[in-house]
RNA sequence: GCCCCUGUGGCGGAAUGGUAGACGCGGCAGACUCAAAAUCUGUUGCUCGCAAGGGCGUGGGGGUUCGAGUCCCUCCAGGGGCACCA
């Protein structure tokens, strides 16, 4: 039996005074009890997908939170009141460190620690009265969820899109754990902020490179996704097309005959201005140098000692050493080019060799004048004279138009660089040393993280058998609860049995693999998860089929390339190994700006509480000790800088549909949201202000349509017209603009002389239903107030007249040679020809010209007349 | 260094190449009140003028156009992404 009932309730009002407190759980306990928001698969319905990127449980929502889950729950309200079957999920990207580290700090198990905060967190989006389905909750330390990313993983295997290798990897000393290169920052781990380590390790990769091409190319076709990300994307996988090809190489003692060195190259136009080739000092020709060479075995070390610290970027000093080979030019044999071992080249791109063009590369020049390198000038300007151009210290860099052309260059000479690259490509092609090849940027994901609270990589390591997976009705492979977290690293190494098993396939003693997955796979496919949380595949077909792709996808663009880009990636090779249908998961992206605050700091650089700065004469002063306090700049919310507004506090004073509203006022939701105080009040006075327009509304008899009140009717429906328009766009802050129009226009006409009961009436309806999406449960309380027996969350989104919308008299602006001199009221279908004569006799326009004749006249229709005089 | 975005009143911000400043915040004046708060009404880009009516205004400079916040070139400022990618 339930409890109460809201609509009763809601019928006896407190017209002095609206009551979040009283209304909002009220409304939330009505949606919840005849479950309004669980989505059912309908074919007889067009479906949307609303998803919000999920939150990591770290124990309390924040104003981050708050502005997301507010526009994806007005986006879903918006679109389930046009008549779609929303979906629009929650979950929880339950696995991570933060767990972990309470765990160390705190003696709490992490498993305890996050369900814990899951539960805080799940009050908290509760009690924003957000239109979810929960009955889709997932948490992706469940093993009901990462027992499909296990199988997944064996099936990624078996389709040789993973592989174990070893490699150089980003260490980060202070979390004891392996990086991607997307989570090191500056030479920094993201989360510790320790400078970044090298060290080789086994390691499980995933074999995106794979779909370089593809992920690529299909950024095309995103044509609702930021222009911003699909170009952050874009430069992430780095294409480029080039040339591999290959010296001859020799040393002091003549021609070394099975050795070639193979480099790569984007501008073999250049190939007759090379002066020396570098190899990276990981280069396998180094490598093997090194063993002989002791000062070569320092150089190497050297350059990994600098690694990828932030140091050695700002100080990017180019340097060298010979390696006493010579490489001979390809088609110049009496030319020998000096091969050296050198720090800027990467082992990671392309061959991880170069040749060497100083003069037209800035790191080539830098590294030529270094050592006093040749520095021979093969494009340069038409006008400059072949025989004495010259380079000074910037290489010049020309490769696009025909205003450049090659000098010095044998057969390439008088061409352009995009002539020669073709040409020179095709003789390297002829002589049968070099090929065209495309080049990326972006490398394979290494998924190995040395930590506990991850999913475990489900394999098992055999003396005799080698890498085994495990077998799929083995899975899921459970995390054990029961370890320790005294000693530093995995505790998944020091656990006593769970480490130690049998091989599944020859049976003798083997060990787990105790690595676990980087997080960002269980956020590279939870969406999926949603159509069907509780299905014995990672995807049931059925409902993927019609769920999917996401329709909506909000979130932070600092999820820009990680997040998304693994995404694209898990759509793909799921794709690949059958488990899926599509290939891009999110047809519509939206990225939402940050929420900032004022901060105040001590003279000292101390942060200060807003709320303990205090302003009197101008100045800013602390309001316990009279320090006075400098303004900290508007920031992004912060612990450090103790500029942050908890969310809960807000909803308990002013109720989840005020702080609603401020996060989507004024602001438009791509750009960052200033908090203030004022701000917040403006938004608890105007919903107080709707409670008491349409209380009164309310008490006004219905009346019958008549011909008063046309224009507040004109207002009512031309504002509907805009909102719908712009909440279809995400254009909240104008939607907020046009329901302020209404309900000024509202409030004037009860306070005018004559009720005009009809518009009256429809105008409190349409206002409440305008701002229902984004005030749910003020909507509620209003539409019972005005008579209705059904929740407005079953009522259709009205529509607007269309005799309404067109106006018959307008105004049409009158100017002189471009500057606005009078406007005239007229019909809307006074001909051209009309306003042209209107216009000239108006005196205003007599007086611009000055007793001078016009000489042309330009009439926009319904728009403007413009005198040229 | 390369790439991208953004510059509009005191503030947040509106504006299919066609009346710049919608809407909100803040300010000012008034009503109500013993008073304050709340509420309601009016007003509010700058500037000259008693007024009528002018002039100036979208970061600076130039251009295209009958007409530019909007398009083009250039410079300045702020923010973001990438970071030796050959």
């Amino acid at each position: 039996m339930k409890t109460d009932n809201p609509i009763s309730e809601a019928k006896s009002p407190s017209p002095e005074l609206y009551n979040p407190r009283d209304v909002e759980p009220r409304w939330q306990r009505y949606w919840a009890e005849n479950r309004c928001f669980e989505a059912k698969e309908d074919p007889a319905r067009q479906k949307y997908y609303v998803l919000e990127m999920f939150p990591y449980p770290s124990g309390r929502i924040h104003m981050g939170h708050v502005r997301n889950y507010t526009m994806g729950d007005v986006r879903a309200r918006f679109l389930r009141a046009r008549g779609y079957n929303v979906l629009h999920p929650m979950g929880w990207d339950a696995f991570g460190m933060p767990a972990e580290n309470a765990a160390i700090e705190r003696g709490v198990h992490p498993k305890t620690w996050t369900y814990e905060n899951i539960a805080a967190m799940r009050g908290q989006l509760k009690s924003m009265g957000l239109a979810l389905d929960w009955s889709r909750e997932i948490a992706t330390c469940d093993p009901s969820y990462y027992r499909h990313e296990q199988e997944m993983f064996i099936d990624f295997m078996k389709a040789g899109l993973v592989e174990r290798k070893v490699s150089t990897v980003n260490w980060d000393p202070v979390d004891n754990t392996v990086l991607a290169n997307e989570q090191v920052i500056d030479g920094r781990g993201w989360r510790s902020g320790a400078l970044v380590e090298k060290r080789d390790l086994a390691q499980w990769f995933l074999k995106i490179t794979e779909f370089s091409e593809e992920l690529l190319s299909a950024l095309d076709e995103l044509d609702q996704w930021p222009e911003k990300v699909l170009l952050m994307q874009r430069n992430w996988i780095g294409r480029s097309e080039g040339l591999r090809f290959s010296f001859a190489l020799e040393d002091a003692g003549g021609p070394l005959l099975d050795e070639r060195l193979t480099v790569y190259t984007t501008r073999q136009d250049t190939i007759f201005g090379a002066t020396f080739c570098a190899i990276s000092a990981d280069h396998e020709l180094a490598k093997r140098l090194a063993a002989k060479d002791k000062g070569l075995a320092n150089f190497r070390r050297e350059v990994a000692a600098l690694g990828t610290s932030e140091e050695s970027i700002e100080r990017a000093e180019k340097k060298g050493y010979p390696l006493g080979l010579f490489a001979r030019h390809p088609f110049r044999p009496s030319v020998r080019l000096p091969v050296f071992a050198a720090n800027f080249v990467l082992m990671g791109y392309g061959e991880g060799a170069i040749f060497g063009c100083p003069a037209h590369d800035e790191r080539d020049l830098e590294f030529a004048r270094k050592y006093d390198l040749p520095v021979v000038p093969v494009v340069a300007p038409k006008s400059a004279d072949p025989n004495t151009f010259k380079i000074g210290s910037e290489p010049f860099l020309e490769k696009e138009g025909d205003d450049a052309v090659l000098i010095n260059s044998d057969f390439l000479n008088g061409m352009t660089v995009s002539e020669a690259k073709k040409e020179a490509a095709r003789r390297f092609e002829a002589i049968g040393i070099g090929q065209r090849t495309v080049n990326y940027r972006l490398r394979d994901w290494g998924v190995s993280r040395q930590r506990y609270w991850g999913c475990p990589i489900p394999v098992i390591h055999c003396k005799a058998c080698g890498i085994v997976p495990v077998p799929k009705s083995e899975l899921p492979v459970i995390l054990p609860e029961d370890v320790t977290f005294d000693k530093p690293g995995n505790p998944l190494e020091h656990h006593p049995a769970w480490k130690h098993v049998n091989c599944p396939t020859c049976g003798s003693a083997a060990e787990r693999e105790t690595d676990t997955f980087d997080t960002f796979i269980d956020s590279s496919w939870y969406f999926l998860r949603f159509c069907s949380p509780k299905a014995d595949e990672p995807v049931d077909p059925k409902a993927a089929d019609y769920w999917l792709p996401v329709d909506q996808y909000i979130g932070g663009v600092e999820h820009a390339i990680l997040q998304l880009l693994y995404s694209r990636f898990f759509c793909r090779a799921m794709s690949r190994t059958g488990h899926l249908d599509i290939v891009e998961p999110f047809a519509s992206l939206f990225t939402q700006g940050m929420v900032i605050h004022e901060t105040f700091r001590t003279a000292a650089g101390e942060w200060i509480f807003p709320a303990d700065a205090e302003y009197k004469d101008g100045r800013w002063f602390h309001a316990n000790t009279g320090e006075p306090l400098a303004l900290g700049g508007i920031e992004k919310m912060s612990k450090s800088k103790r500029n942050v507004i908890d969310p809960e506090a807000i909803i308990e004073r002013y109720g989840a549909d005020t702080a609603r509203w401020f996060m989507l006022s004024d602001t438009p939701p791509e750009r960052d949201i200033e908090w203030t105080e004022e701000g917040v009040e403006g938004a608890w006075r105007f919903t107080q202000r709707l409670w008491r327009i349409v209380n009164d509304a309310a008490k006004i008899r219905a009346g019958t349509e008549a011909g008063d009140g046309i224009e507040l009717r004109r207002t009512v429906h031309r504002a509907l017209h805009a909102v719908t328009g712009d909440l279809s766009n995400l254009r909240f802050n104008r939607s907020i603009a046009r329901v302020y129009e209404v309900a000024n226009a509202l409030s004037a006409a009860l306070q005018g002389p004559q009720p005009q009961a009809f518009a009256i009436r429809e105008a409190a309806e349409t206002l409440v239903l305008m701002f229902a999406p984004m005030m749910p449960h003020l909507a509620e309380e209003c539409w019972q107030i005005l008579g209705h027996g059904t929740p407005i969350v079953d009522t259709p989104w009205p529509v607007p007249e269309a005799a309404l919308l067109a106006e018959d008299q307008i105004t049409i602006a009158v100017q002189v040679n471009g500057k606005r001199r009078d406007e005239i009221r007229v019909g809307k279908d006074v001909p051209a020809s009309k306003l042209e004569s209107i216009a000239l006799q108006l005196e205003s326009v007599k007086r611009a010209l000055a007793g001078k004749p016009a000489k042309k006249v330009i009439v926009v229709p319904g728009r403007i007349v413009n005198i040229v005089g």
